[in-house]
DNA sequence: ATTATATTTCAACAACAATTGAAATATGAC
DNA sequence: GTCATATTTCAATTGTTGTTGAAATATAAT
């Protein structure tokens, strides 16, 4: 699965916050529902609410209703947009595509370019 | 080598922006003076200078003089702390971290308890 | 010294986002 | 129905941030 660049932002948006973090974390480790993260994270349950919302606008994470009383809501980590989002950070940030040496465009490029010519050239003879 | 949590959302914070997501990518590819990446992304010099100065801020990017001529700027992505990035996004999101199931505090919760000690209790005699 | 070029700083604005407290909704228990 | 509980919505405030244009700085060429 392939996240767009939009998609992919508004997840490093919804990671860059401390408390969303913190709730995407606990949610990874198995944490669930809404009672134990406001416990866990001492949130105010309508911030919990609010940073919850965001979260499942990027798809990091669902939510479901407890079947058996609906006023508990159980959320989520998404596999399948967690998987891409960690695939495709790892491809950002992937070291082995780091250029070694890049064009320089001052004068300090135009000598280097002037010595790579030059020393082949003399190698000739 | 580890980043601390606020750095990681430092960094999550610096990449959670188009224009700084763009720089950054660059720079990767290997692309290295201002003026190179004011053509490539068409971004005011200032406001080039602005995000990759939160770029800096972050260590996610390093910059030097052009030796023979102070005016040029040339910037290179930190390796260490890219790579360190990289691991620990990876390990954020990690599929393999999420839990099967998790603790149910409202009542299918209870009730998905007294069958798993309800089942074995059975088996016993 | 004067001029030209590359980059940064500054001030201002607009847009957005985190937090808070109060009110509203939804669901279930009695 | 009434009451209690879990969650969401709303309004208001506050703080942050991306963008813009103008001015300032730094360095080099003439």
């Amino acid at each position: 699965m392939m996240l767009t660049d939009d998609h992919l932002i508004q997840i490093l948006k919804a990671l860059a916050d401390p408390n969303r973090l913190a709730i995407f974390d606990a949610l990874m480790e198995g944490d669930s529902c809404n009672c134990e993260l406001k416990e866990r994270l001492g949130l105010a349950p309508n911030l919990l609410s609010h940073h919850l919302r965001v979260l499942q606008k990027t798809r990091l994470i669902d939510s479901r209703k407890d079947v058996v009383d609906g006023r508990w809501i159980y959320y989520a980590v998404d596999r399948e947009i967690a998987t891409a989002a960690q695939q495709q950070l790892s491809h950002l940030l992937d070291p082995n595509r780091i250029q070694k040496r890049a064009v320089l465009c001052g004068p300090e490029g135009q000598l280097i370019k002037e010595t790579e010519t030059a020393v082949p050239v003399s190698n000739l003879k």
